[in-house]
RNA sequence: GCCGAUGUAGCUCAGUUGGCCAGAGCAGCUGAUUUGUAAUCUGCAGGUCGGGGGUUCGAAUCCCUUCAUCGGCUCCA
């Protein structure tokens, strides 16, 4: 017999090999029926594995990740085999599970698989799963797994094995189908139900883009059809948020090929939208002792080649710029930092100035590669709200601490709650590739996470992920799809102090070298606008919104009486509107709701008699009578709340 | 940059296997209406069918090319 023991700590015993399918079935038949995998002494297994000795035993359902990623691993072998039916030959790269979904990465030979293909592959999938196939685990040794796969023809499978212990290779086979694989899988192909094929995309084998492209064909898979119908209710909703569609629909910012690709244009209710969040920020930062700074927005090509960026990416940016003057060439900025050393420089430092914190909304220029292009997401011209701070190495984890707390305070203001935090760390296998000493990066490293526990801030570490000047801390927040983008970064950098030269004097009047940490905020204003826009749908708050309020009178006769009180109201500093349209109110009310504008004022003849305004708010409807005087206390009131913690 | 898809009016979309002068709704402009909390009615205007080239008696429709966009990959200072 052997010992169970479940997560609320309650134990059972069993006989040896029994499965944790069985187990499941003892408890409750339809508990069996809602597990996907077993987490057996911490390590996720097949539910029929059988349990040979003591054990710890989790049974993972659909809400645990374990079970859906069980469930969606076994719908790619699903898909490999009914691809397998209908491509005679194709070969198979890797098919993983993903946050939501699944993909696996084929080579079809000659032929190509076109979105149009889904949904016969998708109608062949249901067929294979209706038979109820089981995944069958069978352990091989290196050279029969070699030999299989080299039978038949799938050279990226033997590619993988060849790099795997031997000892250690599984494969799982299901119907017509065997996979290299290390699982776990589900029992059998009978719980997948509901299957939607997503798209097609091109990946580079093992992600390098020196070697073939394969077809990659991302698809979902849900125990019951609602849930599909529901997910793909959320791809809908999601488009309608999508900041490129809301940016066009608010005009916020356009592109146009004249202009060239990725250059946002910016009109006029973006620029305020902007201005808001500059506005915003600017007192947050005098208060916490930044310099506000400014630089040009081109530089000579010796400044980024004394930084290195020349050398690391000159090739690959925008072309320098020549002048008349024979061998002079600028280039437009990549990076401010450069600058911002030189603004150090100008001046000698003590000890006693240190930290100098040097700020500046500053405009950089990427040529980022035409397909990696997205919206407001990814550009080529863009806005950092940079800093960059010069300090002693003793004060580092001090000054690393405060900049995480003005990110969660700007993060708190505008509700990003499900942000992730990564602590990117150096690869210590491949010390090459970094620079300064250990010394200086063990501490760096050692105050990062100490910094980041001290906040309470929940990280993921990362090893391999630093800059190769400096180990940081990015924020990521997420967009309408879930996909993660990074806004605010904290780096530190014993690179640059070093190239540039920089110093400062010590109480031992000796020459000391300042640390220097980068840091943003909102990470670009362009890439913080769209994924603001994204999680608000365009709704922003009171204080952001570039226009607070719209006048609306119920007819042409209370005009006059509007008009007045526009101009009362945009001489009170509340960006205010007018829609003098021969419309009916509900179609001024409906039009002027959808352009997200936070308040609608109207105005009859009651409002006329008494001297006020009725007051509607955006999505909430109708909050009463007020003077024109209340209503901007009453904005400003507003105001206040949602920009204090 | 790479793989795949898409491109018709400011926006959302129709447009049979190539065949009168390319359509609709919304937005815009007219005129009527003077309206009380999410769509009043009338009329008008608006397009070299992304650009260029080709096939054809004839191209929005077929082919080539180019540009842009979308979904990914790679990259991301």
């Amino acid at each position: 017999m052997i010992k169970v023991t479940f997560p609320d700590g309650s134990a059972r015993e069993y006989k040896e090999g029994i499965s944790s399918l069985d187990i499941a079935e003892q408890i409750s038949p339809r508990l069996a029926k809602e597990v996907y995998s077993a987490t057996v002494n911490g390590e996720v297994w097949d539910l029929t594995r059988p349990i040979e000795t003591n054990a710890t035993l989790k049974l993972n359902k659909w809400d645990d990740p374990e079970g859906k990623h069980a469930f969606w691993h076994s719908s790619a072998h699903l898909m490999a085999e009914a691809l397998e039916a209908l491509y005679p030959g194709i070969k198979f790269g890797i098919g993983p599970a993903i946050e939501n979904g699944f993909y696996y990465d084929v080579d079809p030979g000659d032929r190509v698989i076109t979105e149009a293909d889904l949904p016969a592959i998708e109608q062949k999938m249901k067929e294979l799963a209706a038979k109820n196939e089981i995944y069958s685990r069978r352990q091989i040794s290196k050279k029969e797994a070699l030999e299989y796969f080299s039978k038949k023809g799938d050279e990226y499978k033997t590619e993988l094995i060849s790099e795997l212990q031997d000892g250690t290779i599984t494969l799982y086979t299901q119907g017509d189908f065997t996979d290299l694989c290390k699982g776990p899988h589900l029992p059998s192909t009978e719980p997948l139900k509901a299957i939607k094929l997503l798209n097609v995309a091109g990946a580079y084998w093992r992600g390098n883009e020196k070697r073939k492209m394969l077809t990659r064909i991302y698809g979902i898979t849900y125990p019951k059809q609602k849930l599909l119908d529901e997910f793909l209710i959320f791809l809908e909703e999601a488009k309608k948020r999508d900041h490129r569609r809301i940016g066009k629909e608010l005009e916020l910012f356009t592109f146009s090929p004249k202009v060239g690709m990725g250059l946002p244009l910016w009109m006029p209710k973006g620029s305020d939208l902007r201005q808001n969040l500059i506005s915003f920020l600017t007192p947050e930062l005098r208060k916490r002792g930044y310099k506000i700074v400014t630089t040009p927005h081109i530089g000579n090509v010796n400044l980024y080649k004394t930084s290195g960026h020349f050398e690391k990416y000159g090739a690959d940016s925008f072309q320098p710029i020549n002048t008349p003057q024979e061998g002079e060439q600028f280039m437009l900025k990549p990076m401010n930092c450069p600058h911002h050393c030189e603004i150090f420089n100008a001046t000698p430092h003590s000890y006693k100035d240190l930290p100098l914190r040097m700020a500046e909304f500053g405009t950089v220029y990427r040529y980022e590669q035409s397909g990696e292009l997205h919206g407001l997401t990814r550009v080529r011209s863009f806005t950092q709200d940079d800093a960059h701070v010069f300090c002693r190495q003793d004060q580092l984890k001090e000054e690393f601490k405060s900049i995480i707390d003005l990110i969660m305070y700007v993060f708190k203001i505008l509700h990003f709650e499900s942000y992730t935090a990564q602590v990117s760390l150096r690869d210590p296998e491949n010390r090459q590739k970094y620079i300064g000493t250990d010394e200086n990066w063990e501490r760096a490293e050692r105050d990062i996470k100490e910094a980041a526990a001290e906040k309470n801030l929940v990280t993921t570490v990362v090893t391999g992920e630093a800059a190769f000047y400096g180990p940081k801390l990015d924020f990521m927040v997420k967009d309408a799809l879930g996909r993660k983008w990074q806004l605010g970064t904290i780096q530190v950098d014993y690179n640059m102090p070093e190239r540039f030269e920089l110093t400062y004097n010590g109480s031992d009047n000796q020459k000391h070298r300042p640390v220097m940490i980068h840091r943003t905020i909102f990470g670009s204003m362009e890439r913080f606008i769209a994924v603001l826009i994204e999680n608000t749908a365009g709704k922003f708050p009171l204080w952001l919104a570039p226009e607070k309020a719209v006048i609306l009178p119920i007819s042409e006769k209370f005009n006059d009486y509007a008009t007045k009180v526009l101009d009362f109201l945009n001489n009170s500093d509340i960006c205010t509107l007018i829609d003098e349209r021969s419309e009916k109110i509900g179609k001024k009310i409906r039009d002027n709701e959808l352009k997200r504008i936070p308040y609608l004022l109207i105005i009859g003849e009651k409002e006329v008699e008494n001297n006020t305004i009725s007051v509607r708010k955006q999505g909430s409807g109708d909050v009463g009578s007020m003077k024109p005087e209340e209503f901007v206390n009453y904005i400003s009131s507003e105001i206040k709340k949602e920009t204090t913690v």
